[in-house]
DNA sequence: CTGAAAGCGCTAACAT
DNA sequence: ATGTTAGCGCTTTCAG
């Protein structure tokens, strides 16, 4: 059973190949009439046109290329559901690779989003060393970076992760917290860098000590690793009685760390993740955390990266102001030495 | 900046062209001399070659087609990053399509892979009825399909639904348990369907009343229609002591509809989930839950593809066994009429 | 061992 | 309004 092509299409229709291609683009200067019978005639043949060969032909392949360090992370997998259908809203396909963090595989998968000749590239980096190994490669194909793992050069959609663990921060200090850690993050990722700069600035402006419990890159499972930490932290004594996760899949983890060291949350014990994912969000959960939209982050990134392909711009920075969603494992500790607030 | 093909790699080597293919593909008719002057010049132009004019000529894309119907789905994220890792060790890209369960966006996503000229196909298909939609279209394009959610003339990797769901129930009758629901699914999946004959299997051999809250094909949010349905019932009096809810997701909803009507899991209330998602491996949560391995799903779904795709076989049906991973959310009963066991 | 030439299916000048 | 022709970058007979 041979493909149908144009080709075909054109002897049944009695027209030639380029009609049909111009009948199928609904191109101004064919008659109605001839449109019909082409139509008509890739009905009876069960045409369906190739892409492939119109990638060929024409310079644009209309596939983008995502990049994301893990698909089964559940802001990702959500990140990358709204950017699909606004890719497929816009005609384009989407070309999935998963890097599971290794900055080796990334290179690798964008030499073969390469060789896909895709349209343009969605990329959620490991870190900006790996971002800048695969840099030079990318060239000028349109490109937009997801998070804050690149350098300055290119264009990205980031969330304020700074303002982010900031504002986190500082609710767990007017909350009347004072031995707030932030725990989880691989060392070499930016955001996780930032988020730690937002956390050091709110704490060290009340002269609070940092606490700090963060992953080396080589670290396989790092929420059981931070459960681990946490857990002999909270053992050791002299604990801590809030924490802000770098996740909230970390933060969950933190619950159990905390009440298998006999502490309740949140009435011992405060806790801020971040993503706002959705099984944070279930009643029997209820986890405060602080939320990056990947509704509009994804939306945005598509829009960015779409603009850049049809030349109508060409650098773009937007960052996404994230929002502190305010549940329940966050406590109000009455102080006896008030303070100021 | 032009982009580099093999005509400028030959011109550079000074050989012709289809040595340079040749060479690239390390045919063995080929110097091992020539080979090495052709990949040198490859490296000195940075070429990267074009697989999309590749697929045009030979006849393969190395590209296969992944459509389901939620990637934030935790199951199906988790299938799909198994699948892409299988998928790109064996040299094949994975262009993915997520239909939110929209069977006229699943038959627009078949023809779109179709004409996107993918090798093979990877499907978890919102129900029978719209996989028998597609079925034309695919044509004998291998496929396989995932999940119970396809009639009988096609490859599948499906888990056992039906015994899982048994195995579920008679779980929870052993406990003592005699009021047991079932909860959640959509009416027109097939998964649904097996789900729920194992359950009545199971309480209809032992004479128990079925259960059963299921929600239309048109509710939107299934997991909070199943939340105010349960709660619904608790608070009616005449509840249940156990259910067997659809997925994971589900019964996390269970357990907030269960607590906000008074009751506690697994104290006053036991609950068993399906998929054995990550989140409910939680110390936190510890579900009780019957296990279909993605990972066994994603590797023996590929392998089967990809087995087709080079007619080393054809149909192929895998049944993968499932598991009930037993946590901590279901409790033994003590009954004073002790019937048998 | 290597090269010339003919496509793969489609599009886009450039005619008519 | 429609047709002719020449590629897009690669592979693959068929000849040297």
């Amino acid at each position: 059973m041979k493909r149908v092509t144009i080709y075909d299409v054109a002897k049944l229709a009695n027209v030639s190949p380029t009609t049909v291609s111009r009948a199928l683009h609904d191109h101004p200067a064919i008659s109605e009439g001839t449109k019909q019978r082409v139509r008509a005639a890739c009905e009876q043949l069960a045409y369906v046109p190739d892409i492939v060969a119109r990638g060929l032909s024409g310079q644009k392949t209309h596939t983008i290329g995502v990049i994301v360090t893990d698909i089964s992370d559940p802001y990702l997998s959500a990140l990358c559901a709204v950017m699909e259908r606004h890719c497929s809203e816009h005609g384009y396909r989407m070309l999935l690779s998963n890097t599971l963090h290794d900055p080796q595989y990334e290179l690798e998968a964008v030499g073969r989003m390469l060789s896909q000749q895709v349209d343009g590239l969605l990329i959620s980096a490991h870190s900006p060393q790996s971002q800048a190994r695969h840099r030079a490669l990318i060239g000028d194909l349109p490109c937009v970076y997801l998070g804050n793992n690149h350098t300055a050069d290119c264009s990205y959609v980031e969330v304020d992760n700074e303002r982010g663990a900031y504002e986190a921060a500082q609710y767990l200090y007017h909350l009347g917290h004072r031995r707030i850690a932030f725990v989880g993050g691989r060392a070499d990722s930016r955001t996780l860098e930032l988020r730690l700069k937002g956390y050091r600035r709110s704490l060290l402006s009340h002269g609070l000590p940092l606490r700090e419990i963060v992953g080396s890159d080589h670290v396989e499972d790092l929420c059981t690793w931070c459960y681990q930490q946490t857990l002999d932290e909270l053992r050791s004594g002299d604990g801590f009685d809030a924490v802000i996760a770098y996740t909230d899949r970390i933060a969950m983890s933190i619950v159990d760390a905390a009440e298998a060291s006999g502490l309740r949350v949140p009435e011992d014990f405060s806790l801020i993740g971040f993503d706002d994912i959705v099984f944070g969000q279930l009643r029997h959960v209820r986890l405060t955390s602080v939320s990056q939209s990947y509704f509009r982050t994804g939306q945005l990134a598509v829009e960015r990266l779409l603009a850049q392909i049809d030349g109508s711009c060409s650098r773009t920075a937007d960052i996404i102001e994230p929002e502190l969603m305010i549940r329940d494992t966050c406590r109000r500790i009455e102080r006896k030495e008030r303070s100021s607030l």
